[in-house]
DNA sequence: GGCATTTGACCATA
DNA sequence: TATGGTCAAATGCC
């Protein structure tokens, strides 16, 4: 028993020192300090990428160990064609981007609150699915034309599971308290002293972290999708869940060329530019 | 009043 | 023309 802890501690710092190097060095490149990012270089284009997974892979594996209820499974939506395409015509202007590729979806046995203000604009029966669709957009649509979009919909009953569908990135700020994440830049003094310095400042102390994944608060679904927000799973169901996902790795050989319809990728430079010029 | 959700109508696409 | 995605009026919540 104390030994199992002991290896689940050794687990989730591991994971959190990953995603601490990840980010820092994600920072590193978006930091305001300089625009390293070159925006036509489709090699840096896919590193930040990969760190964008890497960090979200990390804290979800950490949120395995430590909360084996959460089954999470991230994957990374290549143009693999089960989804929708982007209309072949020659693109027609770049405006008009309907229903484009998404960026990533997850799968998850409850509702998660991701972090983001959602608003909720429709929701469709689908056919041969058992589920309705619910389709939601950034709440910063219109105020700061953040084109985020997500789509949630239940798979299956019993169990209990639901596929959240990102599109697009945040372009947005959330202006009154800018939950800006700042990892602390001390070296990581001593590996002996079991604490782990992955520190997130904030200017307002209530909420640590908007990140997705991080909160396991079961929110929105009144009726239509039926709550009983409750589950259960053994631990082999954890296990296997933690090696599923850490199965991807990071791929930064990713083939070049398959990025190039990569358009989203459009929208996370954005995301930076605003990021950078403020 | 101001914002969010609900829900049928409307629209784009294959 | 069937299906999925979006709009917007009605409604609800604080
Ligand atoms: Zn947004």
């Amino acid at each position: 028993m104390e030994n199992l802890l002991f290896d689940q501690r050794k687990e989730v710092e591991d994971e959190l020192s990953r995603g601490c190097e990840y980010a820092k060095q994600l920072q590193k490149i978006l930091n305001e300090t300089g625009e390293i990012i070159d925006y036509e270089d489709p090699v840096s284009s896919i590193f930040a990428e990969d760190l964008m997974m890497g960090i979200l892979r990390s804290f979800n594996n950490t949120l395995l160990v430590l909360n084996h209820t959460h089954i999470i499974q991230f994957k990374e939506v290549s143009e693999e064609g089960d989804f929708l395409k982007i209309p072949n015509k020659e693109l027609d202007g770049r405006k008009r981007r309907r229903s484009s590729i998404p960026t990533w979806e997850t799968k998850t046995p409850s509702l998660i609150d991701d972090g983001q203000a959602w608003r909720k604009y429709g929701q469709k029966v689908i056919r041969n699915a058992k589920y309705a669709r619910h389709y939601y957009r950034c709440t910063n649509k219109f105020d700061q034309g953040c084109k985020a979009m997500k789509q949630v919909q239940q798979i299956q009953e019993n169990p209990l599971l639901y596929r959240t569908t990102y599109y697009g990135n945040h372009t947005c700020r959330n202006l009154h308290d800018a939950e800006t994440i700042i990892l602390d830049s001390v070296t990581p003094s001593d590996p002996s002293d079991s604490s782990i310095l992955l520190s997130f400042a904030n200017t307002n102390s209530t909420n640590p972290i908007k990140n997705p994944f991080l909160s396991t608060k079961l929110q929105e679904q009144k009726e239509s999708l039926p709550g009983e927000a409750y589950f259960q799973s053994g631990p082999d169901l954890s296990t296997h869940a933690f090696e599923s996902s850490g199965t991807a790795g990071l791929s930064s050989s990713a083939s070049l060329d398959q990025l190039d319809d990569h358009e989203d990728l459009d929208d996370i430079f954005a995301a930076i530019q605003i990021l950078m010029s403020e």
